[in-house]
DNA sequence: AAAAACCGTTGATAAATGTCAACGGTTCTG
DNA sequence: CAGAACCGTTGACATTTATCAACGGTTTTT
């Protein structure tokens, strides 16, 4: 169960765990077990954990007045889920997070990571290379949306991201890139000829 | 010249600088002025350096196969300039920096920051409090971007950023909202009623 | 096994946004 | 001061994307 999570930080961080900061690690992470559908976080509520996963998907989205999804992020084996924002500001969260297959994870408060932070060097490491990944991944992506027209977005989306396409369906596809499902249906179309 | 830096420094981290924590961070941050449309970085280089905007205005954009310009990000006064990809990768550069005012910063290179992050715990501090408001502010931008219609994205913008508003054209406001000029002049049209 | 929910596709039409060209009023610059 | 560059606006039109409704084929649930 912890070995995929002791694996990723070593890789992340590069600076071996001692075997005591890893019983630390499994000590202070509990695991939890989603059923598809079920939530991990609700729009309303603060974001008291954020969760590793070691096993499934899941997916980020917030609901407009009409009540269309507008899905900001897709996870799955290896990613980290959780509403930074209302995390650390503890407000209340904008949006929900589901399993969208049957789900394991790894889940921890802010509190309990900064107590970690503090006790393994290689954490704080790995989460400033995190932060660094995701800066850059972001920052991508904003260009993305910004400049490309839907074509492109969905292309470069599914040369990037080949295991998303496989693991999630189209409809989800298309709202994690801001466009409807029958937009993408004739997208794909074209792309075929 | 090193004051707003150092007060900004101060209040970002909120741990107070001693004075040969100060000195040494004057040492090390290199003036740099720019005249209005000048070059911070060009498309293909690697970005060497991070700067803080003591005095002026830039933009950061990209150039697409037709000429067209996409802005990215908007810098005012203690806003940081860079291309965090191209500087942490070695990588060249996909994008261009330039002033839009006449523009005073002060600039220092990767590697002189990790050096002076080992020496001055505040500035651990400020990067991490920095990257975590960043992951918050790129948040809510993609979310805006993939969610609302370029007239509340216009709104939104308008309310929690007057100062670019009023800094910026209004040509350049629009390709940093990802629509053209055009398009934003009905939207203000419209508004107006 | 039947019913329900889910999924991708298609057609017809509407709405949002882009493109191109032109204009008048600035502001910048030599 | 004169010409050039810049800026916002408008009109006519084209393109992209959304919306709504319907369908048949899955898969899931009961």
């Amino acid at each position: 169960m912890y070995k995929n999570l002791l694996a990723y930080i070593n890789q992340y961080a590069n600076l071996p765990l001692t075997s005591k900061e890893e019983a630390l690690i499994e000590a202070t992470f509990q695991p939890k077990k989603l059923r598809k559908k079920q939530y991990f976080l609700q729009e309303g509520d603060v974001c008291k954990n954020v969760g590793f996963i070691v096993k499934g998907a899941m997916r980020q989205y917030s609901i407009d007045d009409k009540g269309v999804e507008h899905i900001v992020h897709l996870y799955i084996e290896n990613y980290w889920a959780g509403d930074r924002e209302s995390s650390i500001m503890l407000t209340p969260s904008n949006y929900n997070i589901d399993a969208w297959e049957d789900t394991e994870m790894l889940i921890i408060t802010r509190a309990e990571m900064l107590d970690l932070m503090e006790k393994i060097p290689a954490l704080v490491k790995m989460i400033r290379l995190m932060d660094e990944r995701n800066a850059i991944a972001n920052q991508r992506r904003l260009s993305s949306t910004i400049s490309n027209t839907a074509e492109k977005r969905y292309e470069e989306f599914a040369d990037n991201h080949p295991q998303f396409i496989q693991r999630f369906p189209q409809h989800i596809i298309a709202s994690f890139l801001g466009i409807t499902k029958e937009t993408l249906s004739r997208i794909r179309k074209q792309a075929m000829k």
